[in-house]
RNA sequence: GCUCGAGUGGUGGAAUUGGUAGACACGUUGGACUUAAAAUCCAAUGGGUAGUAAUGCCCGUACGGGUUCAAGUCCCGUCUCGAGUACCA
């Protein structure tokens, strides 16, 4: 928006009302939103509105919006969607009799607050600051039913310590597998006490070690602590990680996109790092199966399946053959475990194939593929993981020499390698069924022939395989394959997994793709952890000393030694004697370094929801009463861009806090709408710019830039087109290093440096580029490419301002404009997420000046369905204000307000009802946009009507309040009413206004409507046909016609068949 | 590639369980008011076609089929766009 568009709207504005009057409702004939909407958010302010209250006889609801992150660009149109929403939804249930918890924060930990502390050594604290100050100040301008006394920022010590401390009962819990549940590790360390591992089935990571009672209470209390780290529910761990060097973090796979960092782009490679893991893993399966009773979206719900990828099948193990070996040191007990779906194709197998990295590879080898090997495993390394990804076409791998013996059959299974075997699924090892499996079947015809690919086994009946594998798993016709033989897939996995785990082959197994998650960053900017070391064993800091508050840094980089910016803080030590934190140069034995890494952006979100049901409280997380009260979020509103990252860790934190009893939910947002993103819409200006190339005897050339043009977006220059262009002041020879364009000999030769080729300057002449060649042996090149215009300067038609364009774009630079044939400079138009280096970002604080913060509500609403995601295009917001100013005048007259005390005609009853229901039903079933259509018929028909009764208008101020509060305020307090409309009773639908004595029927002939008839609603189907039957205009259409048959719907449609 | 979702005027979008396609709004055109502009109000507005007109006829919900008295809506196939995912054994 330009700010000389505000100033010429203030002008008319202010001509249209009296300047500089003060306030006064009862003179005030138009509909004035400054005033207005100033006056009401003062009001709600000064009286807390909107405060909920723990303690109520109202039944409960939780509107919940995700809380954004504070960024210094502020709001702009796509924000407040949601908000508006849910803010609607609130307002209504308020008016239903609901107590309403409506609360708002700020996630407000995170990397672009700590990026600009580092370009500009500003404390993101105090970045962060200012950004809320604004968006507080952005969100107060719209009007929303906020609970501001219940506001949360992550960022806030008062808020963190109990991200803390939810970190330590993580570290206090192991799962519990045999009851389902996370347990405190002490109900662990009782039994490991007692009973040793005998007893226990926990979620670890697999092949721990085993030990008995005795063993237990051998071990040293250090050798204790190391047992109990693998069982915790965070715990350390030296995982490959994805490292982001640019950003100098470790990344969680859901901020990688295609390869690179979900922020910046920028490369990701793989690195081994002792971080904080959480084990998430352990919660799969219940994450899996309560998405079922969600009202969540089928999209968001399959996204999460497909992200904890749980697939049932079987472990089995492959002992490696030593007779078929060539290398005698390989141990009969050496084994490779691989993970199937398919344990009823086990006779199929035909080879195995193991991920290069996988660790048997070095030992079972023989000496005569080793070479080979070697290659391979380090071509693959070279690979970057981006590389792998993208090229998924391309077939490679190398034979091992080894062979296994297969469990069953006993007959002896070649071992491969190859880099589509993924380290980290299953165990990075596959039984490959060439038959049964597409890349198994792709990677066995690749190496047929070869040494150690013998013929695909089929133990498909009747299927031919030589062209594709048999994927399909119902009917599968089983031979070749013993006992298997002629069983149904259910019937032949069942029987296999029992033959395997009677043999001490393998067991049934389900795995999950979700993987654990990476708990650490390498930032500045994020929780710390209650963490100190001793003797390299972490230590809990009791909770009564949280909150651990971030440490003052002289810089937000990581130090020399690559160790995360805590490292270089002075004071980051723990002192278990005072309890507190302490200089790292206190040398006292009581001194422990503290953990430098910091949590990820995730943690402070996954559980505020809970938060906000009791934010003041100073010795909980929050009261028991008060989550038992509010239960979880009734309606939750947000992008779905969250999917696999907050919607996943906070329902796994959730189940956490459900399992240590802290909270009575399984789930934290029950009912979930994902609102569609607002799109900018940005234009693009075509530039083409001309590459002209000499070239002198020696064979040198030089390659210079002409002076670029701006070309009408509906031109396409081609090289042959551009020959009848004249260079006319172009400045066409130009500097080879940064192609400035140049107006002189000096200026030239000054830049030229000890270039060797002669300089020819073209200095305002008119050269065609026919000419050019000729004369100068030249060669011309064009390139077009587009860049981006604020979308302000571009008119009707597309047809751009130049001026404008000019003038805040380009600066003194020079440059020329190809109109197309009408004269015209045209510029191309894109819809795409709003963005500031588009220019196309639109504020609502502009809006709310120019219209008002009601039109703003409701003009979003009005855009579309919440779900979808739409493009921002002020053009139709005069719509909305022009409803708003005729709504206004239903209450006034010239002479101001003016409402009767008549009764109210039975057409306005109607209107009112018939609005009533519309929107009672549109907000049930979040239909927002279609409420705002209906607002706008009702005052259409009660203008038309000339309805000015309190009868009418006094529930329409209500029905409308949700959508436009601070109108519906004024109406209201017009209308008499000294308390808030916030709380006033919703109009109750009667469905004795909306019903006629006659319908408007449908006739219709073969099917198509020819016209309607008004024919009594209480009639009978009887009675309507020969009503129809008898009417003139049906026997025309009767006429020399022939009926075959008559159908009549009471209350729909009267249809004849007729030929 | 796979999974999910969506295709309706110039535009954003309406359309209960199949029952008047295009509500509402923008835009456009014409008109009223005005010295003029803005604002406001009125009228027309899917395409085609016949008629001076009232009015009528035909075609229309991405495309091709089908079910039905009746299909934007249900079924089958195709295309396009969007989102998610990417060798998951």
């Amino acid at each position: 928006m330009s700010s000389c568009g505000l100033q010429r709207f203030k002008f008319n504005h202010c001509c249209k009302h009296t300047i500089f009057a003060p306030y006064n409702a009862m003179i005030m004939k138009h509909y004035d939103h400054v005033a207005v909407e100033k006056k009401w958010q003062d009001y709600w302010a000064k009286n807390k509105t909107f405060k909920a209250v723990n303690h109520s006889d109202k039944p409960k609801f939780y509107a919940l919006d995700m809380f954004p992150y504070p960024s210094g660009a502020g709001l702009h149109v796509g924000h407040p969607l949601g908000y508006i929403a849910s803010d609607i939804v609130s307002r209504y249930k308020r008016h239903k009799g609901f107590n309403v918890l409506h609360p708002m924060g700020y996630d407000s930990f995170g990397l672009p607050a700590e990026q600009y502390a580092i370009q500009t050594g500003q404390h993101p604290a105090i970045t962060t600051k200012e950004n809320i100050a604004r968006y507080r100040e952005q969100m107060d301008r719209i009007g929303f039913s906020f609970d501001w006394d219940r506001e949360v920022r992550t960022s806030s010590p008062d808020y963190y310590k109990y991200t803390q401390e939810i970190f330590i009962m993580l570290f206090e819990s192991w799962y519990d597998k045999d009851e389902d549940r996370a347990r405190p590790i002490e109900e662990l360390v009782v039994r490991f006490r007692e009973s040793g591992t005998t007893t226990i089935n926990a979620a670890t990571d697999e092949d721990l070690r085993e030990f008995t009672a005795v063993e237990w209470n051998a071990f040293t209390e250090k050798e204790q602590q190391e047992i109990l780290l693998d069982y915790r529910l965070t715990f350390l761990a030296d995982t490959e990680v994805n490292w982001c060097p640019a950003l100098g973090t470790v990344l969680a796979n859901d901020e990688i996109v295609n390869g690179v960092s979900e922020r910046g782009g920028h490369p990701v490679v793989r690195k081994k790092m002792r971080q904080w893991m959480m084990r998430i893993s352990a919660f799969a399966e219940r994450l899996l199966n309560d998405l079922e009773d969600l009202d969540w979206s089928d999209s968001i719900k399959e996204i999460q399946r497909n992200w904890i990828g749980k697939s049932v099948g079987a472990m089995v193990s492959f002992k490696l053959e030593k007779a078929s070996s060539p290398l005698e040191r390989i141990e009969e007990r050496l084994k490779i475990d691989v993970f199937t779906t398919r344990p009823d194709t086990i006779y199929g197998v035909t080879f195995m194939t193991l991920a290069p990295e996988h660790e048997l590879v070095d030992q079972i080898t023989t000496d005569a593929q080793r070479d080979a090997v070697e290659a391979y495993k380090k071509a693959t390394a070279a690979r970057s993981e981006r590389e792998r990804m993208a090229d998924v076409k391309t077939i490679s791998g190398v034979f091992t020499g080894a062979y296994a013996t297969h469990p069953l059959s006993g007959e002896p299974v070649p071992v491969w390698i190859g880099d589509y075997v993924l380290a980290g699924y299953g165990t990075g090892a596959v039984m490959a069924v060439p038959c049964g499996d597409e890349r198994d079947h792709a990677f066995a015809n690749y190496f047929a022939g070869q040494d150690g690919m013998p013929a695909i086994k089929n133990i498909f009946d009747g299927v031919d395989i030589s062209e594709e594998a048999y994927t399909a798993k119902d009917n599968t016709p089983i031979c070749n394959s013993d006992f298997l033989n002629g069983l149904s897939y259910k019937e032949a996995m069942k029987v296999a997994i029992e033959k395997l785990e009677e043999i001490g082959a393998g067991k049934g197994k389900t795995n999950y793709r979700l993987r654990d998650a990476v708990f650490s960053r390498q930032r500045y900017w994020g929780e710390p952890f209650p963490v100190y070391y001793k003797d390299g064993l972490p230590q809990m800091i009791d909770r009564k000393h949280l909150p651990i508050e971030l440490p003052e840094v002289d810089e937000y980089l990581p130090t020399e030694d690559g160790a995360p910016p805590l490292g270089r803080a002075t004071t980051w030590s723990w002192c278990t004697m005072e309890n507190k934190v302490v200089s790292n140069d206190d040398d006292r034995d009581c001194v422990y370094p503290l953990e430098l890494n910091t949590m990820p952006g995730w943690a402070g979100s996954s559980w505020y929801m809970f938060r906000y049901m009791d934010a003041n409280n100073e010795n909980e997380m929050f009261s028991k009463e008060a989550q038992e009260y509010w239960q979880n979020v009734d309606l939750y509103i947000g992008g779905s861009e969250h999917a696999t990252g907050h919607l996943l860790y906070s329902r796994f934190w959730v189940k956490l806090l459900h399992d240590l009893g802290k909270v009575t939910v399984k789930e934290p947002f029950q009912k979930m709408i994902n609102q569609g993103m607002i799109l900018g819409e940005s234009g693009y200006v075509k530039i083409t710019t001309p590459y002209l190339t000499e070239s002198n005897s020696a064979g040198f050339s030089r390659y210079s830039q002409g002076l670029r043009s701006f070309i009408s977006e509906d031109l396409e220059i081609k090289n042959e087109d551009y020959k009848d262009l004249e260079l006319e002041n172009r400045y066409i020879a130009s500097v080879i290093n940064n192609w400035k364009p140049v107006n002189n000999h000096q200026h030239l030769s000054d830049n030229m440096g000890s270039h060797s080729l002669p300089t020819r300057v073209i200095n305002n002449l008119k050269y065609s580029v026919e000419d050019f060649i000729n004369d100068f042996k030249g060669n011309i090149t064009f390139k077009d490419r587009i860049i981006p215009v604020s979308i302000e300067f571009i008119g009707h038609k597309n047809i751009l301002d130049e001026e404008g364009f000019k003038r805040s774009h380009l600066d003194s630079e020079k440059f020329e404009i190809i109109r197309n044939e009408n004269g015209d400079f045209k510029v191309s138009r894109e819809v795409e997420k709003m963005s500031k280096s588009k220019f196309n970002v639109v504020n609502p604080d502009d809006i709310c000046e120019q219209y008002g913060a009601d039109t703003l509500r409701l003009y979003e609403m009005f855009l579309g369905p919440l779900e979808q995601a739409k493009p921002w295009n002020t053009a139709g917001i005069t719509g909305v204000y022009g409803f708003m100013k005729k709504l206004w005048k239903l209450y006034h007259n010239d002479n101001g307000f003016s409402v009767s005390e008549d009764k109210a005609s039975p057409d306005s009853m109607k209107t009112l009802h018939k609005t009533i229901k519309k929107v009672q039903d549109d907000i049930e079933n979040f239909s927002f946009n279609t409420s705002v259509s209906s607002f706008m018929i009702a005052v259409n028909e009660l203008t038309a009507q000339k309805c000015n009764g309190r009868e009418v208008l006094e529930p329409l101020a209500i029905l409308v309040s949700p959508y436009a509060p601070h109108i519906a305020e004024e109406l209201w307090s017009l209308l008499g009413h000294k308390e808030s409309i916030s709380e006033a009773p919703f109009p109750v639908f009667d469905e004795k206004h909306l019903v006629e004595s006659s319908k408007k029927y449908p006739i219709s002939f073969n099917g198509k409507m020819k016209f309607t008839l008004d024919l009594p609603v209480d009639a009978t189907k009887d009675e309507l046909e020969k009503l129809v039957l008898s009417n003139d205009k049906v026997q025309q259409q009767l006429e020399k016609k022939t009926v075959r048959k008559t159908i009549v719907v009471p209350g729909k449609i009267v249809n004849f068949v007729i030929s």
